[in-house]
DNA sequence: GCAAAAGTTTAGACAGATACCAAACCCAGA
DNA sequence: TCTGGGTTTGGTATCTGTCTAAACTTTTGC
């Protein structure tokens, strides 16, 4: 997955996606549409349009399940989270707090931003809400050294 | 005006009201449009809807100026702008690139956020574009006193 | 002082995101 | 196999932001 602006989902999409790399393997819709508290017609439509950009498999009636690249761009996203999750940590959020508020603000942090604010907090291995992976992250070169 | 929420405005419709306020006394139609680089009925419709929530009084064909209200809610956009900035500036951003990313991101962050990263950034005085007034930040009382 | 030019508004349309409901549809278990 | 729960389809709605074309107002130049 080369060249991540971090817009290439709508926001709402971005958080299916997470939520559907977060719960693993295949997913259900009625569970998402659960968890979002949305009609399960509205998934189906959002699910319908992310698997049509590539990034989940969608067998109808049967779930959804991430493709490679779809897998790629939730860790992604998961990063960008937790590292917005803790910058805001560090401006007196309380770690529950601090989670929260990233998710209403992280949709506006591209990737360039992102790898940009990791870099300045030294590549941290731990956020507020989890562990900060850096496998894609612009400091690892394909071999996993850092530049 | 009591209860920002700081989500009162479209991000859009808050941009028009920054330019204004930033522009001075009467601001036409036409200034807006060229700046944002939209079509003179995009701003006429903006304006539209900005004057009934109370934000400008707007006189057809003789400009929009600010009310009181709308004064004051400019100035929590600025600051919140200047703050967001000032944060991003501190992650590795340069000024400018810090003030641009700012604009992008800003209108997410709610009154609250915006308060709290102030006083954990110790109420600063100047931004990378721009000094910041903290007349009606948390940290004032009526009077002017910090809390 | 009036007509053309410049500026502005209105009206109608469209696109994208998100959401709903109702109806049709599929599938698995009793 | 039939029925019920889960899912999808199709239609509709709202919000935001945008445009074009036409109508309207103000200004300018002669």
């Amino acid at each position: 997955m080369q060249g991540i602006t971090g817009q290439e989902l709508s926001s709402k999409k971005a958080e299916y996606l997470k939520y559907i790399h977060m719960q693993g393997d295949v997913v259900k819709t009625t569970e998402i549409a659960a968890h979002f508290s949305v009609a399960p017609s509205t998934v189906t439509k959002a699910l319908t349009e992310i698997a049509k950009a590539g990034y989940i498999e969608h067998t109808p009636y049967h779930g959804v399940r991430l493709t490679l690249t779809g897998a790629e761009y939730a860790r992604f996203l998961i990063r960008r989270h937790r590292l917005v999750a803790l910058v805001l940590s560090r401006h007196g959020l309380e770690p529950e707090e601090a989670c929260r508020e990233a998710g209403k603000i992280e949709q506006c942090f591209s990737k360039d931003l992102t790898d940009r604010m990791c870099t300045s907090l030294g590549h941290p291995m731990m956020s507020v809400c989890g562990e900060i992976e850096h496998d894609h992250c612009c400091c690892r070169t394909p071999g996993g050294d850092r530049r």
